[in-house]
DNA sequence: TTTGAAGTGTATACGGTGCG
DNA sequence: CGCACCGTATACACTTCAAA
């Protein structure tokens, strides 16, 4: 059979011991017989978290495969008798120096053995996400076989009927305690809102500290991790529930109470491609009348050679509110638009009443928006057109622009072409409120949210793993 | 073969609430 | 008062499958 080698220190005492077995009970006897002592308080070196950890029969499955495993053993007979919290060998919380044991404070081996009023829920949520405590989070590698929670404690005796260090104390998490919140010291480096690598870099603070905690309900270390990172999930969302209710930050994540008032508003003004004003309302200081002078005077005026503009601006932004009324509301067709509002027939104009909508982009410029968008990201997307076989249409463009001389030339003949055309047909879209054409649908919103940044209310978005195909061919080329 | 819709799974948030 | 749970919602990634 294999040697294997335990290194007890006990006292001033360093021996080294060929053993056979390496578990708990052997090695718990052995000491006892070799170092005369009654109540060996042991601990052994866990190289996972790189400390003492307590040493019981939890411990068979982590130290089964070592060939040396290192011991520290004291006579700690007081420490049985003493029903302090505190851990001789484990440094005082900060927050709880001298009353590790808070009256007021549940610990979980204070809760009751038997299950919970509460009626066990079967879990029939078709496709909403299952609660936490009933599903181990699969993580790679790391089966998790958490300790049952309250509600399902019913269901099992394995559980540790209590949750002591081995000083014989409840186990609360000290570091988050009310006095040292998320948004107070030691938690302050976290934000509000922590995440996953953050809580899990709470817990290996948490577990460096408190080694117990790694070895607590038999758990292997992995899932003890798990189990000790819901609770600090916990933690914060109870914080930020009862102590941070009035923070701007959780304010601004607080479920929106839809009553019908607000519903009927929301159908009023009704939100779509990110623009402000979708459907504004008429001015006080205008009427139907006034609206049908300002009318008749922007067609008068389409007919001038010598144009007023700067009073065809004015009108046109006095008659927008009725405008988007006839467009929306009233369903006006294009030619009856056009035949009332000539001046929508120039491509400058309609950028103009795209800006008037406002966007809710950087800027309300359609055309500057576009130019970035595509300076941005033409060379991936070119990239990976190259990539494909070529459609019609682009081998039509690359055969026009054969006849450009420079690539310079090539280049601005291009822009402006597309933007020109580009804008245009967008400013068309937005300003006569039309659907996108269906088989271009994915087109325009991609456009919409890549290219211009105009962000929806609805959830026309696009598909996260585009933007990141993008952006990584964009820095290749 | 590509594309897009629908379905599924995971993670994490919130509000409400029971319990000690 | 704080922990822990339930029910629900949302976002996102991934898979499956039918249609083009």
């Amino acid at each position: 059979m294999e040697n294997k080698f335990i290194v007890v220190n006990y006292g001033t005492q360093n021996k080294k011991i060929a053993v056979h077995d390496m578990s708990h009970d052997t090695l718990l006897k052995l000491i006892k017989e070799r170092f005369q002592v009654q109540s060996p308080d042991i601990k052994y070196y866990d190289q996972d978290v790189d400390d003492w950890v307590d040493f019981d029969r939890d411990a068979d499955e982590c130290i089964a495969t070592l060939k040396v495993l290192k011991l520290r053993v004291k006579e700690t007979q007081l420490l049985n008798e003493d029903e302090n919290c505190q851990d001789s060998d484990m440094p005082p919380s900060p927050t709880q120096p001298s009353t590790p044991c808070r009256p007021g404070t549940p610990s979980i081996n204070s809760r009751p053995q038997t299950p919970v009023s509460r009626p066990q829920t079967p879990v029939s949520r078709p496709q909403t996400p299952v609660s936490r405590s009933q599903t181990p989070i699969s993580r790679p590698d790391t089966p998790v076989d958490r300790p049952q929670t309250p509600s399902s404690r019913a269901e099992t005796s394995s559980r540790p009927d209590t949750c002591q260090s081995p000083g014989g104390g409840d186990l609360t998490l000290p570091l988050l305690s009310r006095q040292d919140t998320p948004s107070t010291s030691s938690a302050s480096k976290y934000s509000r809102y922590p995440t996953s690598e953050m809580y899990e870099d709470v817990v290996d603070g948490l577990i460096r500290e408190f080694p117990y905690l790694l070895t607590y309900g038999g758990l292997p270390p992995s899932s003890a991790r798990e189990f000790w990172k819901d609770k600090v999930l916990y933690k914060f969302g109870n914080a930020r529930k009862l102590l941070d209710k009035n923070h701007p930050d959780v304010k601004l994540r607080k479920k929106k109470v839809i009553t019908e008032e607000k519903k009927s508003e929301g159908n009023k003004n009704n939100f779509t491609w990110g623009l402000g004003r979708y459907l504004p309302d008429i001015p006080d200081t205008e009427d139907e009348t006034s609206l049908d002078i300002h009318t008749k005077w922007l067609q008068r005026e389409y007919k001038k050679t010598d144009q007023d503009l700067e009073n065809v601006n004015r009108k046109m932004d006095l008659t927008f509110p009725y405008r988007r009324r006839q467009i929306v509301e009233d369903k006006i067709s294009v030619r009856d638009l056009v035949e009332l509002y000539p001046w929508l027939t120039s491509r400058h104009e309609l950028l103009k009443e795209f800006q008037r909508l406002e966007p809710n982009t950087d800027s309300n410029d359609l055309v500057e928006l576009l130019t970035e968008g595509l300076q941005k990201y033409r060379k991936g997307i070119v990239g990976i057109m190259k990539a494909k076989k070529k459609p019609a249409f682009l081998v039509a463009i690359d055969e026009a622009a054969k006849h450009y001389r420079t690539e310079g030339q090539r280049n601005y003949a291009d822009d402006c072409m597309a933007l020109a055309a580009y804008s245009g047909l967008l400013a068309c879209i937005y300003v006569l409120n039309l659907a996108y054409p269906k088989d271009l649908e994915k087109s325009f919103l991609f456009v919409q949210n890549i290219l211009l940044g105009l962000k929806d209310n609805e959830a026309n978005t696009i598909d996260k793993r585009i933007e990141c195909v993008l952006h990584v061919t964009c820095d290749e080329w």
